[in-house]
DNA sequence: GATGAATGAGTCTTCATTCAT
DNA sequence: AATGAATGAAGACTCATTCAT
């Protein structure tokens, strides 16, 4: 099969060796997976593999930055658009679309991402992307506090930063909840927020939806 | 010597093993240390050190589950109290309580419980242990939501138990990005959340701290 | 590109193949050196190489053969003509030819030799190959010291083959030197050489050159 | 077997790879010996050998090392002497030491010294060890033949380093004719010597053998 | 003839664990 | 109890060679 000098077919066999990967990683955890493993959900030969990867690293390196382009691709809609979502529809919004990548995939989304999170401990390439994702998260929710404040939608005492690094906690915690007990639901968590801010409050706060659709209790 | 007949001299040869897994698994990852790194770290033999733990599974199970204690040890007595600190106080009160731990050793906390929640992913005693450290958090924060809301310091409308979630998710975040990007202040994320909680609200709700050493603000 | 059915650009692709082996090989060690390394250097593919050559050990006897055949054209001439020079003559136009011959190529042919010696240890077509040329190279000596005998450059006590054998050491030992510690220089040789034998002596049997430009003293 | 802490079993243990190592090399050349042969040829386990040796490079510069110490055994004695062999029975002295040492072990030390050179050649820890070797040789014989030349054994005309470098190049041919074209006799290169020096002036020259023992004529 | 992706046996090396002392 | 040398299965990776195109 003359594959790698096509560049289409090229990066479709290394989107294959990724999936494999990925289902392997997974299973077992990524530094107990074993390149043979890999080959072998892979189908292809140990020589094949190491055509389109330069090894074990580069691997894990690829596998997980292209998990944080999935997650970019994901959640970079629903914080830069002009008029963002109000407080609790976009945490509502945020977990569900977690939540739903989750169950189109065959594997737990929110474990990758614990895995990934260890693995930058000890992986300074790894580190090098996650934290700058992170920095990337963090910078959008503080333009979309600022936002929010403007809009009245959210009391405007405090510095949009800290209040980003809050709401970014909360989503972290949301996959750190989810994996570690179980789906955790998006009402349930919506709800809950809703609490935490103060019944009347955070009613009035998200009194007006731009689109219907967008009511996180118009969800299922 | 004849140490392992002596329960308190074994128990202490077991945690000289277990603080030289930590330091190695720190630097180098779980699964990435290899038992002569341990064992070379704890100063004893090979022999030695499979004298007091079956494997590197028991020993792996063993750090975690220790260090699932010591924390337990750090957050029990905040949560248990019969007057419980009010919630903006709590929050700065678990997170210095946190930092500090990981200023007081050499190795970070954030870090760990990184590692043990990516472990608790594919491996089932790992991930026992974890839940369960999970659900008496959760529980304990539902009590504790409960009595805010007694106390008029949360708004009653939602369930207890799915504000103990989302604060749960809160303190899981905090750990999360300490981790990624750096210690994250205690003052700040206080800050953020009461700018979240709305400045008026919060202010009002932590009106009362016990005792003035506990208000948020006094502290550096 | 139909190249095989022609003899003659047949015969330039397997040059070019050898010369890029030769490369590699001079670099890395001959096996140290992978197809894989041999194909880029020639610029060719997998495929086309194995067009050419059987297998690796085929290149690699081909590579060694080719470098003895040139050897051989550096010599001949020398050794077979039919006044042949005076012993410290001879000498200096052995070695120098070799100097020469590295310089002008940009690998070092003394070092070239030292492998192909050393890969027919363990390599029975090698050492057919290369043990064949000694015998050659010896019995070309011996007729040549037959004629230093004759013509009186050499007193006729010794048996020429023994003399020859010698003969023949010194000029491999002038390979190995040069290969291990740089440069031997053809003068120096010739000058060491001429105090072995006797400097009076010497200057008594090498007074007849009969080209002036053949004359080592008259050399750079 | 605990070996390992007693330097004298630990040494034992080096030698016991190394012999095995070299009866590998010997067979199919350095390079084609694998790991796992020397270690069935040594009996040990994979781990076991890695214990003495970092791996395959570090053993095979100490298996040259080593042989470099026992050329040198093997040749100080005879250079140093205070009052050293005359010229023709030096080399005689010097081959058939050779020659012995070759019998005596079940490997062809000529054939180990071509293997070694070559691989000098692409090897820079080697190329510094042989080549540090081949300075002090050459060094030694450079002192031999000033005492020649004031014992009035040898013409006092050229640089007794060009001489040197001449005597030394000649016992590199007779290591390289050996392993070629298989074993050459002491006394052959010694009568051919002779007759290269010239059958008068040698006979002069190698006038006064202080013991009987050391005319090579009297050597089996 | 020419290509180069694919193969898979083989290489070097590591490592959890054992056991004679 | 303590030691640490030894084990050998398993790991990551390489490479000569083939073959569909």
């Amino acid at each position: 099969m003359n594959i790698g000098q096509n560049p289409i077919a090229r990066q479709s066999r290394r989107e294959q060796i990724l999936a494999a990967a990925w289902k392997c990683f997974y299973r077992r955890g990524i530094h107990a997976t074993s390149m043979e493993k890999i080959i072998r959900e892979a189908g292809l030969s140990a020589g094949a593999v190491y055509l389109y990867y330069k090894g074990k690293n580069d691997l894990i390196l690829a596998a997980i930055s292209t998990y944080m382009e999935r997650l970019r691709d994901l959640f970079v809609p629903i914080l830069t658009e002009e008029e963002p979502l109000p407080p609790l529809a976009l945490i509502h919004e945020i977990t569900s679309v977690m939540t739903k990548f989750t169950r189109s995939t065959k594997i737990d989304l929110n474990s990758i991402i614990l895995m990934c999170w260890s693995e930058s401990q000890t992986n300074e390439a790894v580190k090098a992307l996650i934290s700058g994702f992170q920095v990337n998260y963090r910078a959008a929710l503080t333009k979309l506090v600022g936002k929010w404040e403007k809009r009245g939608e959210l009391e405007s005492a405090s510095d949009p930063k800290d209040v980003a690094k809050v709401l970014l906690s909360f989503f972290h915690g949301f996959i750190v909840q989810s994996a570690l007990l179980g789906e955790l639901d998006p009402e349930t968590v919506t709800r809950g927020m809703k609490g935490l801010l103060g019944e009347g409050v955070a009613a009035k706060r998200d009194i007006r939806p731009r689109s219907p659709t967008r009511m996180p209790s118009s969800r299922k």
